[in-house]
RNA sequence: GCGGGUGUGGUGAAAUUGGUAGACACGCCAGACUUAGGAUCUGGUGCCGCAAGGUAUGGGGGUUCGAGUCCCUCCACCCGCACCA
């Protein structure tokens, strides 16, 4: 019998759906374990062997789990809003509905071959209708809450209401803007949009007035990455900001929990610093400085900077302002209103790329001062781009001596620098210590920087001009995009005020469009659809939501998938609880991440699932590199020559697709007909062969080097495909592909294979007791398999797999009690021959229904090891020694080791470690 | 610039707590069986050396009986952020 991985592959994928081997009940009596991958987005091109990746890992250990008893949640589903389907459907005609439900279905048939253990009828999509009339709903919920600052928590909008009702605002700062303040009397007597107007200020998802890249020639809105120094990648053309309303949601309320919230989860260190350094948490104060003329004659008017270092106070040299700041029209002298005019349009001529792109130093000054309140001193206040309206207060105080912008600034414009930090600052170079003794710093003079930080704060605090501040650089990222293939907003503008659909009119479905053109005003296609947006005495919002909206919840909709009542009900997330294990790519470190992580702290808020972290444990797989060819063509000819003799030539590169190439030798024969321009090739070879360049790159169409994984599932079968792709390295390491290590694994399949049938003889079982010896194998495995697996480390124990069957192949050992005990271990990682052989030898059901064998330690005990034997550190032979052996036992067969003698030449031994159970070593 | 990570044979890599560096594979070399081999099996394979031996985990230094592993320092590459006051 032979190996027929084929057959046997087929049979199992339709005994599997069959017998719905892989489905998931939610509350049996066993304990939980929820394994969950990133969801793809179904792009029309398929999958690489790289996508398979994390699929594989997540896959072996959930069934590794299910083998040891748990209850495994496994789901797959498809991120299937995008702009992707949008542009096919724009270039090709074809709706993104019907394009992306062809891509699924490929994606779904690319991953049924290589054997996963998902539980299909959990399937989601978040362009379904019954999935995204659920994440309608969760805006719902968020458009209807606030967050309040003193429980740190999200609260229903009404009970805002009420406070203001009571109290006004006094109390509840509003995160929207800062100095809006009203008591309660004036909250009575507001009309009703005036509240309206206010509450959005308050609300989780919000409706505000943002900025868009607005490309005329294309009639559209550009998203960041489409803008390219100011125009559009497509075509060119010039794109402008635009002010358009947006939808928003408060992340930002929430920033102090998501970064509380990464203690509570295992993240590596440099997800947990992206988080961290993307949310920007840091620690100041703000501080006001009165603004005076040059005469020092009072403007009768306040100017509001942030800084992290009120310590160094005494060395503000100059003030800064953001062009966009409000004070800029105010305190501009009629004799500087020329020069700020003519930056301000500078300014503004430049998109914020070109402005990232060269960092020119540049700037203009107002003609007013600040006066600092400690000294009188007058301090000139300039205006300059890098300043940014955005952070802080948008305003800085320049400190040259200690920041190199700063410093950079003052010697561009000739300011002069106060040296506050003495030998610390060598005036070519801005100093940022902490660990200066402060000079020319009045009160603070000969304190320690670090200490002066706070009690300069207090004194600011003392004397009513200044107040400790945190500030975080994290933005509330816009959730509405101009555009056709997203979840539309459950909103009706009626007067201008945003109105919540009630949960019975939801979903809102997306109502089919040919023609996606975007409406007028650089709205999106929506708007061009008369008959659907005016509804019920208003006009519905014609945005929809943006990629991360349907991904922000989708784990907690496997838990339920099918309940048309909640979007997951308390019952089911209770039981499930928190992904144990996410395995995903590190691209989606700030944008899913962080987003599903805020919606999870709302839905606990409010009071919907019982925990606030979605992801207990994240783990992030590598890169899959390509490894590509290259054929080297004699300029101006037809000839190619072979890499060795390439650099007797002057040549041109073209990369060749890999899958005409065995290791690096080319196929002359189908290079010719790959493409018209080559069938009349003529090739300089080496001993007969062509021999191809190579060069690991990113896995690509455009290098020809990317290979499918149907392809080798095709050659060498899917357990054969799963078990290398984990052979390859660390799951979470970067590698390149290599086609040829293949090999290996599947002559470790067919070997294994051979332990059970052989070719000619058929079964070779026997049913006789496995020897000790194999055993002691066996078990020896199964510790070693077993603790890889558990701590994610495949690649190893793949190779504990290849070494049982070596040794169990070497003992001629074909002991089928012990060969089912394997077929369950293996099973994981090789779930098709595992199956087949499991029914082979005569069981009834799914190896997957089996238990996992325990490790029997009786086979496992040894009573002597053979230890190295060091001179001086250095191993020189191995000394075989029983376990219970002595010091004194040891020293003395020791020195009468040849190889000891001939060191030691006639010399007693300095000293002699012995550690038991790991070596030996003589000093000489 | 800041933060994180990685450097080990021709290649992918292993070494979980400081204890035989290179497990397991690919490739390569030699051989067996065979009409054939992209099947299977056996042996060899870090580098230098006929050997004894020397030498070797990016470079340099340190701690230790002993360092790929710990400490200091320098270098290279990869990823993320980047006027955030």
């Amino acid at each position: 019998m032979e190996y027929g991985f084929g057959a046997i592959e087929k049979k199992w994928h339709e005994a599997w759906k069959e017998k719905k081997t892989y489905s998931v009940g939610n509350y049996p009596s066993k304990p939980k374990f929820y394994v969950l991958d990133m969801f793809p987005y179904p792009s029309g091109a398929g999958l690489h062997v790289g996508h398979p990746l994390g699929y594989i890992a997540s896959d072996i250990f959930s069934r590794y789990k299910r083998l040891k008893g748990f209850n495994v949640l496994h789901p797959m589903g498809y991120d299937s809003f995008g702009l992707p389907a949008e542009q096919y459907a724009i270039e090709h005609g074809i709706a993104p509905a019907i394009s992306t439900d062809q891509n699924i279905q490929n994606f779904r048939n690319q991953l049924n071959k290589i054997g996963f253990c998902y539980d299909w009828e959990r399937e989601v999509r978040t362009s379904n209708p019954d999935y995204y009339k659920w994440t309608q709903w969760i805006f719902l919920q968020l458009f209807d809450s606030w967050f309040d600052r003193t429980t740190q928590s999200a609260k229903r909008i009404h009970e805002l209401d009420k406070i203001f009702t009571s109290e006004g605002n006094i109390s509840r700062a509003c995160p929207g803007d800062k100095k809006l303040s009203f008591s309660s009397s004036e909250w009575i007597k507001f009309d009703d949009s005036t509240r309206a107007d206010i509450l959005m200020k308050y609300r989780l998802a919000y409706c505000g007035v943002g900025e868009v890249n607005w490309c005329e020639a294309l009639g559209t809105v550009l998203a960041n990455d489409e803008v390219i120094n100011g125009v559009s990648e497509r075509g060119g053309h010039p794109v402008v900001k635009k002010k358009l309303r947006q939808w928003y949601l408060r992340i930002t309320e929430y920033a102090e929990r998501l970064i509380a919230g990464l203690e509570t989860v295992e993240f590596s260190d440099s997800m947990k610093d992206m988080q961290t350094n993307w949310i920007g948490k840091s620690y100041g104060a703000e501080m006001d400085f009165e603004l005076v003329t040059e005469n020092a004659v009072s403007l009768e008017k306040k100017l509001k900077v942030y800084t992290t270092r009120p310590d160094t106070i005494f060395g503000v040299d100059f003030m800064v302002i953001a062009p966009e700041h409000e004070l800029v029209s105010q305190i501009s002298t009629a004799a500087q209103l020329k020069d700020v005019n003519a930056y301000i349009e500078f300014v503004n001529s430049r998109s914020e790329r070109e402005r990232m792109a060269e960092k020119k130093i540049s700037g203009v000054f107002s003609g007013s001062y600040c006066k600092n309140p400690f000294n009188d001193t007058l301090i000139p206040v300039w205006i300059s781009e890098y300043v940014l309206a955005g952070y802080g207060t948008g305003a800085i105080m320049a400190v040259p001596c200690g920041d190199e912008r700063d410093f950079k600034f003052a010697e561009h414009f000739n300011i002069p620098v106060t040296n506050i930090i003495g030998d610390y600052f060598n005036g070519s170079e801005a100093n940022a210590t902490k660990d200066a003794r402060l000079e020319n710093s009045g009160f603070l003079n000969g304190m320690l920087m670090s200490d002066a930080i706070s009690i300069a704060i207090n004194k600011l605090e003392e004397l009513g001009i200044g107040k400790r501040q945190t500030n975080y650089k994290m933005r509330d990222a816009a959730f509405s995009r101009q555009r056709y293939w997203g979840e539309p907003f459950p909103i009706v503008w009626k007067n201008e005020v945003a109105t919540s659909l009630p949960e019975s009119m939801l979903p809102v479905e997306l109502p089919p469009m040919s023609d996606l053109k975007p409406g007028p005003d650089a709205q999106g296609p929506l708007a061009n659809l008369k008959d659907w947006v005016p509804f019920d005495g208003g006009n519905r919002e014609v945005n929809t939501m943006p990629g991360y909206a349907g991904s922000s919840w989708y784990f907690l909709r496997y838990m339920d998938p099918k309940n048309e009542n909640e979007f997951c009900s308390r019952t089911a997330s209770d039981y499930w609880g928190q992904v144990d294990i996410y395995i995903g790519g590190t691209e989606h470190a700030v944008g899913h991440l962080l987003y599903s992580r805020m919606w999870t702290k709302a839905l606990y808020d409010l009071g919907y699932i019982g925990f606030d972290e979605p992801f207990k444990r994240l783990v992030n797989q590598g890169k899959i590199g390509g490894d590509s060819r290259l054929v080297y063509r004699i300029r101006g000819t037809k000839q190619f020559v072979s890499a060795g003799l390439k650099d007797q030539y002057e040549t041109d590169e073209i990369h060749v697709d890999v899958s005409m190439v065995d290791g690096l030798v080319l196929n002359m024969d189908e290079f010719k007909k790959w493409k018209p321009d080559f069938a009349d090739s003529t090739f300089i070879t080496e001993d007969g062969e062509y021999k191809c360049g190579s060069r690991l790159e990113k896995m690509s169409k455009r290098y020809f080097n990317v290979v499918n994984p149907d392809d080798i599932v095709e050659k060498y079968g899917a357990d054969t495909f799963r078990m290398y792709e984990m052979f390859l390295g660390p799951v979470e390491q970067d590698k390149p592909w290599d086609t040829k290590g293949i090999e290996g694994v599947h002559r470790f399949i067919k070997k294994f294979w051979r332990l059970f049938f052989d070719a000619e003889k058929g079964s070779v079982l026997s049913k006789e007791h496995a020897s000790d010896e194999a055993w002691k194998v066996f078990y020896k495995m199964v510790k070693k398999v077993e603790e890889d697996t558990a701590r994610f480390s495949f690649n190893t124990a793949v190779s504990g797999f290849m070494i049982g069957v070596n040794e169990l192949t070497d003992l001629n050992c074909h002991s089928l009690e012990l060969l089912e005990k394997f077929l369950v271990v293996l099973s994981p990682y090789a779930p098709h021959i595992c199956e087949e052989l499991w029914s082979l030898t005569g069981h009834e059901g799914s190896v997957l229904d089996a238990s996992y064998p325990t490790v029997e330690e009786k086979y496992l005990v040894e009573t002597s090891k053979e230890y190295p034997l060091a001179i001086n550190g250095k191993t020189r032979t191995t000394l075989t020694i029983d376990l219970n052996a002595t010091q004194e036992e040891v020293e003395k067969m020791v020195l009468q080791e040849p190889v000891v003698i001939k060191w030691l030449e006639g010399n007693p031994p300095k000293k002699i470690i012995f550690v038991k159970n790991k070596m030996i070593n003589v000093v000489v």
